[in-house]
DNA sequence: GGTCGGACCAGTTTCCATAG
DNA sequence: CTATGGAAACTGGTCCGACC
């Protein structure tokens, strides 16, 4: 159904609709899309691997966009119960599967957004089959096990321990900020972790960085009267990490303009670098 | 100029009613 | 009984004005 109609103003001719759940983006944002794309298909990188700890790789060259930030968050979380061939289960041990109806107890929310947030990603994302109810990740986007190292490039790493944990300390009204970032992995430094105009960068010295202003930006904000705000939500967002509480992204800034400050993503969360020195250096940053 | 905080509006989530 | 629609409550974003 179309809600509302794309007019030529000089014609007057009726040339597009717009629908509900429609996403739109910038000349200048489909600009650069495109030419990260391009950017992917000529890097290549070795990729690090963390103390045999569990980990899903998730392709960047999808970025969630026509899903909300909270059910990114809600998704991600889930993908962490994947097993390796993609089959969702509770637990590695007793192989018992996932199934819509146990969606509520797992994501901690009701029945009812439970079962929006099903709608959303049924088509796409998840795929059940009508005979078991068993729940797959769609193979395209997540990969557990081992990649194939041509595609490498397009992926991000997440790691299981780092998403659940800041999944479940963060409330549920948080979700939406993590969702933020989750949909800006395609512009997350693979070396640095940072966000930004470059990633696939591995020179410090070249890499773009994006400041809260552009975050602001991306995300959809209007304005930049909110960044304070931004700055102490995603100050609070912590988890645990090994016992220790731990930020899920570092925001630092020189001097007193927050408007500049960089967004670096915690490596407990994801990473994806092949340089295990530099991520030690980078949990430094997110230390209490 | 920038930051902070409150008021208002819009979008989300939950709960409940109803249909199938 | 489950699935869906809608009201109410709640949360988050923008606007705007006060204060450095």
């Amino acid at each position: 159904m179309g809600e509302y109609a794309i007019v030529d103003t000089e014609t007057g001719e009726e040339v597009g609709e717009i629908n509900s759940g429609d996403v739109i983006i910038s000349v200048h944002e489909r600009q650069r899309r495109v030419r990260m794309k391009k950017e992917r298909e000529e890097h290549e990188i070795n990729r690090y691997r963390g103390k045999g700890e569990r980990y899903i790789f998730v392709n960047t060259t999808f970025d969630f966009s026509d899903l909300s930030p909270s059910t990114v968050t809600k998704l991600i979380y889930l993908s962490t119960y994947a097993a390796y061939d993609n089959l969702l289960i509770l637990n590695a041990k007793s192989k018992k599967e996932i199934k819509r109806s146990d969606l509520p107890k797992i994501l901690g929310v009701s029945k009812r957004t439970s079962e929006r947030f099903w709608n959303s990603v049924k088509a796409y994302y998840i795929r059940e089959d009508e005979e078991t109810g068993k729940l797959w990740l769609n193979d395209e986007i997540f990969k557990r096990g081992k990649l194939k190292s041509k595609t490498a490039i397009d992926y991000q790493q997440f790691y299981f321990n780092g998403v659940r944990s800041l999944y479940k300390s963060a409330n549920g009204k948080n979700h939406n900020y993590l969702g933020y970032l989750f949909q800006l992995i395609p512009f997350i430094n693979r070396e640095w972790n940072v966000v930004c105009e470059n990633p696939f960068e591995a020179d410090l010295d070249n890499v773009q960085l994006v400041t809260m202003k552009d975050f602001c930006d991306y995300i959809g904000y209007k304005d930049t009267s909110s960044i304070s705000k931004l700055k102490k939500i995603y100050d609070g967002l912590e988890f645990d990490v090994n016992g220790k509480k731990q930020r899920f992204c570092a925001l630092t800034y020189t001097g007193l303009d927050s408007g500049t400050a960089r967004i670096c993503i915690n490596p407990e969360v994801f990473y994806v670098g092949s340089n295990k020195g530099r991520v030690d250096v980078l949990k430094l940053f997110f230390k209490e």
